[in-house]
DNA sequence: TAAAAATACTCCATAGGTATTTTAT
DNA sequence: ATAAAATACCTATGGAGTATTTTTA
């Protein structure tokens, strides 16, 4: 018989027409992609698609299958989300702490998501540098926490949610950076704009540079990505930005281009954190399911605009 | 993601309410049914059957995700036929011989569904002993033979269709033979009826059964297995019968109980034969693939109906 | 000659099987 | 007590990964 994966690469396959970036939407690799498609063909006992160098074409068996598959996927997610909603799991009061450079970018697609599946959750965000977040989670005033790893705490465990990597925002103007991608390593702190202390992306991003620390303008510490990016429009220097803040904050400005590293990027990893004694932990593997694919799918789509690298399956590394 | 595998298990757990059952019909194990369904339970985050030491119940989710899962399962299979049906492979004349103890039982099931699914094909059957049907096969007046293996020619290959087990055709009168399962060894030759020389079908039966040629009643040679019921029916013996001949056969004549064998059980193993130099392998592939899936159904249908052991997933014994 | 898909290969997760235990009536 | 489902355990297949080759505009 043939699988709902099948029908769903072929889906990103029409998409894009085009293997390699099918496997990326499809979060596997080319070969992969590839196999399946060529199981599915050998399935129906049909070719689909016409492998042609340029752009590939969708063979006329391929091009009537195509809404029916739809149809079929499209079917089963109503399935999904259906019972998902119907779902009892996730009711009662969840107190939310999210560090700052994180919120602005991801509360305005989780909250939605949230209200949609589990309609009898009560939930409330908090904003706050991590320290301050834990201090809350381990007195009971918050119930969950996402923020960066790592968070070393008696008592607190984690779930894993995505990775998200830097990109320099650099000026036009600014004629010592590169278009092509930087190495990760040896990134000079000079003239490198800065958050005020207390936040870990501004602990992250000295670590990642390298120089003196008064090269860096660190007196004029920001409170937010939004005001450091308005400093690197007006040339006052450059900065590492997370690239889930990229699609939100890209829009509002014009003199600034985003240079990503080359793989494996620096990055920092977010997770979601909780009192390990809890007894909601069904609760918070739920709720990072779903954080994780709002996340995830947040910088698939920057991604989309921006023309970057893909988000890799699974990756480990710490900054 | 949920998988079709699962929906069909379930599928097939709604339709029995059985956990055995419907591995049965899922032609799987019961702990791989159960694991599947517990896994699409998982999955979806809510039970979909009550487990009880009785009639298994669906819950209230179950019963509510049902008609969704079949609809999906139905449009996939649309799909399949579908495409199968456009499908330009298996044109031009094709000449099947089978065997006078399988053709009227697959002939009436196979012929519909060759004409619905490979509408350009041109096909013709002859229907002959093996020995006849071999010597065709190798002149070219057959282009595919379904008999029973092993034909060991030089220059002929096959492809396994399916297992056809044994099972002993007595009369209500005849005493001798218990309602319990029989053993397959030491299965006496006397008064067992037997086909007229040629057909494999005697001499499989003969190399089942232990005793002196002369008290079978081998004078009687009959030219059908439907003769030969009819003999039994009158009390002059007893007869082994394949198993895809008895839904067939029983509606027709009264005083008859057919009594399987303990597993495993004394069985045919039928395969299509080709010429292994032809240029149409591909289509014999397809050609069995059909034959495998009808061949099966009627097999499957006849226990249905009789409450006889399930059919294995795949056993190669032989007798 | 370069980009893109196919191939080669290795590895691990999953699904399936058999044998057995637990459970519920 | 007994039928039925769950569990334990093992094996094998399939699907995914990386690295590489082949293909074709």
């Amino acid at each position: 018989m043939i699988t709902l994966k099948q029908l769903s690469y072929f889906d990103a396959l029409a998409r894009t027409l085009h293997f390699g970036r099918a496997a990326e939407r499809a979060h596997v690799s080319q070969p992969a992609l590839s196999a399946q498609i060529a199981e599915l063909e050998s399935r129906l006992g049909r070719r689909l698609v016409e492998r042609t160098r340029g752009a590939i074409v969708l063979t006329e068996s391929g091009q009537k299958l195509l809404p029916a598959f739809r149809r079929v996927l499209s079917e089963v997610r109503a399935i999904e989300e259906q019972v998902q909603q119907q779902s009892g799991l996730l009711t009662g009061r969840m107190r939310i702490g999210m560090i700052p450079t994180l919120a602005p970018y991801l509360l305005p697609a989780l909250a939605p998501e949230l209200a949609k599946r589990f309609p009898a959750l009560d939930f409330g965000v908090r904003e706050a540098i991590t320290e301050s977040l834990v201090e809350q989670l381990r007195s009971g005033d918050l119930d969950a926490v996402i923020a960066a790893m790592p968070i070393r705490e008696p008592g607190i465990a984690h779930r894993m949610l995505f990775e998200d990597r830097f990109v320099m925002a650099v000026s036009n103007n600014d004629r010592d950076i590169l278009d092509s991608p930087l190495n990760r390593h040896r990134i000079a702190l000079d003239r490198m704009l800065l958050l005020e202390e207390g936040h870990c992306l501004r602990d992250q991003a000295l670590s990642i540079c390298q120089g003196h620390r008064d090269t860096a303008l660190v007196n004029f510490g920001a409170t937010s990505l939004t005001t450091l990016l308005q400093m690197v429009a007006h040339g006052m220097g450059r900065t590492l930005l997370p690239e889930i803040a990229v699609s939100a904050e890209s829009p509002r400005l014009g003199d600034i281009r985003f240079v990503p590293f080359s793989l494996p990027a620096p990055s920092r990893q977010i997770a979601v954190f909780f009192r390990s004694a809890s007894e909601r932990i069904q609760d918070y593997e739920a709720f990072a399911e779903i954080a994780a694919k709002v996340g995830g799918d947040i910088l698939d789509a920057g991604r989309e605009n921006m023309g970057l690298a893909a988000h890799p399956p699974a990756a480990d590394q710490m900054m």
